[in-house]
DNA sequence: TGACACAATGTCAGATCTGACATATAGTCG
DNA sequence: CGACTATATGTCAGATCTGACATTGTGTCA
């Protein structure tokens, strides 16, 4: 996010911060979120560059679409392992999977608390 | 182990090799373990580093003894999500976990087929 | 040898994850 | 508008994981 756009949100009564800030996460509880939004990111990606449906993806996984959106989604009901072995699965080597979880990748967003 | 005494054992009619070789695991199937194996070595390498006892370990990540044994042998039952979460809590970066990861580190060794 | 500290292994109830299914939502084309 | 395709969301039974406990090695010291 900008940051012009950053303070003209604060004014109005918005709060701008990480998802971090947002839910009062500790470190390691950050940490992990990244990573796994990384992963997911990284799935999602793959599959459009290969110009494949969530459904071509369930079906090389063998899983189902549901599964795969929830995957993409960074889902609480979907385990960093799952995405890991997914991305064995299309194709990523262990490298990859190394600087997937490891790239620094800051995400930033706003809300209006009620 | 050293090229030499792979030569020997092989003479004696050992099989030397990985356990990928051993066990006939698919690629996915293997990087995954390999990098379970690197994060558990990584665990007891940094366990051992602070001269902790495996319950210090297990009083700071709110599990047991029992079960942070079976996180640095990375026993089935444990989770690669364990690990990162584990290594987490010690205080390693995102950054770090990534590396331990994505680094190559070759294993091997020998066993006598029945 | 016994006593002690530490690590490994087996088991299991409760927690969490996963594939599957149903359904809802969003977009496109006629 | 309806029909169609793709994605998102809710639910749940069965699978897997996890903390805890008991027990079994293993090494060390006297």
């Amino acid at each position: 996010m900008k940051k012009a756009k950053a303070e003209r949100l604060k004014k109005s009564g918005w709060k701008v911060g990480t998802a971090k800030e947002f839910l009062g996460l500790s470190d390691e509880e950050a940490a992990l979120i990244e990573m796994k939004l990384a992963l997911a990111k990284s799935l999602k990606d793959h599959r459009i560059a290969h110009r494949m449906t969530q459904i071509d993806v369930a079906n090389e996984l063998g899983s189902s679409q549901s599964r795969v959106a929830k995957m993409e989604s960074a889902d609480v009901s979907v385990s960093m392992e799952l995405l890991v072995r997914s991305l064995l699965v299309l194709g990523a080597s262990r490298q990859e999977v190394g600087r997937i979880i490891g790239r620094k990748k800051a995400t930033s967003a706003a809300y209006r608390p009620s």
